[in-house]
DNA sequence: AACTAAGCGAGACGGTACGTCGCGTCTTGCA
DNA sequence: TGCAAGACGCGACGTACCGTCTCGCTTAGTT
């Protein structure tokens, strides 16, 4: 119900102008940097107009998030794997994998930066990436307690603090992506003291 | 020795200019946030000219960066506690009084965000701020290695990853700061398989 | 026929604001002057963006230029009176008026100073005034000649060197105008050996 | 008298360096065009201070004024040489030589058209230039009166501004300057009718 | 088939800050 | 006191994008 949101009349909007918007912000941002982006050049890229980017996306900044769906995977498996340690490998495999993907670890660094700088952009990245990724992970920590195989005195929230804090850590204040010791120390650190 | 640098001719750095133009910006970037600030904004509150500005700081984020030391007392602590959980505990409460101090939060999350945007301020970041606290909180664990009490398997890079990571993802992505829950965690978790 | 022009698409360039910068431009010449007229002023002044105005004009000096054909009546009578000397006389009155009304001397002397330091610019004050001007001189000598009661060894190139050459050294180089004795002089001068 | 001036105390002005400022400006001048000429570049190519430069004149074109009296003969003669005719033409063909003289042509539109945009300079360039040049050609008017051969009715100053009304709008307003045509054609208009 | 919305590419518009340039003034230390 | 060096306050430059606003055209329903 609610359906009768007016008939929709008129054009419809163009989903070749929209696929073109995405794909010329993500390639812009790739080549020159999200800086060097412009909203001009992000039309012109895709031969639209500027008015059809500002008319469905509120910065530049968002026409990059929603590209960033287009472009690569964001899934993360929450499947049961049966234990904590091997879902929480899991996690942290398809995080790195994910970073590692061509043109995202920048991406991802310019996201968190505009949302230091627009404080509305932040309630969407938010909403749209950093929370749908969080809740994931509390997910599989809160399996693990229903289990029984989770650290004793780790709640959900902060292991996700920790979780996150060092794969952001890495690509926003050195230059080094997780690899398989991270992965492999991170292990250790949460698992150790499970039967305690 | 030493004598080769060209002994300082005609008119000297107005140490009060310099002053004037760090505390304008650090000022206004608590009235009205880092994305408004501009080099003429901090030029006209100072009372100097923008070009007195761009001669001694190559971008804004490069002001700010100097006005922090200004501003914050930025020195941590390292002394010899006795024990790694002791000096561990002084470097989070440090850590954490430091982010609480009026302005430096928001400050740090635009130079932060700066440091993905340009990456010649980026080097300078992690020059300036980034690697001398890592360098404090690394001594701390390398001085626990040699007394004994450090956690077996935790290198010092990565546990200033996690210390780190802990601390900015809290700034940078959530709204909160750390409390004395989180440094209780924290040691719990860095300290509990200190014998093992 | 000659359809080749691109059909103007987007939109159209605003008549109000091409002239308000017109007027603007004029008025600030005759309150201060044209040194400190500045394209910034005149955007100001005219309620308009600076780039409105480099988008149509190359310099704050053709901006005066095509102002001065909107505020003075450029045009000169070349009516056939029957005689030379009527009609040079008719040409001086003509050109002593326009140099008479007001604001236009400032400005005049202000575009052939422009036309000193700007090659470009000369070029485009020659094409848009100058040779305008002398054209209209010239014909008035031609048809003379072909009439017959020219001055038997005046070319009308040096009559347009001489009669110009005055009107403009005395409004460079002097302060005062062409005035009714000027007028006779040089019709004397021009006429007395006519029949030689 | 009067000769208690202070009896100068301190170092004296250098001539080297005034020297050397004068050829500055004259050569950058030359080569860049007065424009582009800057009393800091000036300065520098002198090896002086600005200081130093605005310690003895108020402006670039002052400096331009004086460096023409050091680099080109601006001397006219006057010498009486029997009949006004002679007079004219040793002063036409004087000015012409000036005017071909290397750099001298742009130096003197460059100086007129500042004469136009600085009040006060233009009163220094009337002063120390063109009323020296005016006084000359009157001087040889005045005495072809007295002499019997000056053309009937036309007056010392009336002459003065045809004559260098020629001169300079051919300079100012186009690409030619004097040559021998114009000189005998000058020549022919103000005498034929001298024995009238 | 005609009418009425909207979407669209194009591009002009009012703004604002950029980083640079040159102005003319002011130390500073040496001659 | 003159001078070379050079920092300073100031203000305009011409450019780049911002986000908004026509413009004429295209694409769909709705009458």
């Amino acid at each position: 119900m609610d359906g009768a949101t007016t008939p929709a009349r008129g054009r419809k909007r163009s989903e070749q102008t929209r696929l073109a918007i995405l794909t010329a912000a993500y390639e812009l941002t790739t080549e020159v940097g999200f800086p060097e982006v412009t909203v001009e050049g992000i039309a012109a890229r895709a031969g639209s107009g500027k008015q059809t980017v500002y008319r469905w996306w509120p910065t530049k900044a968002d026409v990059l998030l929603e590209a960033l769906a287009l472009k690569a995977d964001l899934k993360i498996s929450t499947a049961d794997r049966g234990s904590f340690d091997a879902e929480l490998d899991a996690f942290l495999r398809d995080s790195a994998a994910l970073m590692a993907f061509p043109g995202v670890a920048p991406v991802l660094r310019s996201l968190m930066a505009e949302a230091q700088r627009d404080a509305d952009f932040r309630r969407r990245f938010q909403d749209g990436f950093l929370s749908k990724r969080r809740a994931a992970l509390e997910t599989i920590v809160e399996r693990a307690a229903v289990r029984g195989d989770k650290p004793a005195d780790l709640t959900a929230g902060f292991t996700a603090d920790l979780v996150f804090g060092l794969i952001w850590y890495r690509v926003l204040a050195t230059d080094r992506l997780l690899d398989q010791a991270d992965i492999t120390a991170m292990r250790r650190l949460l698992n150790e003291h499970t039967g305690e």
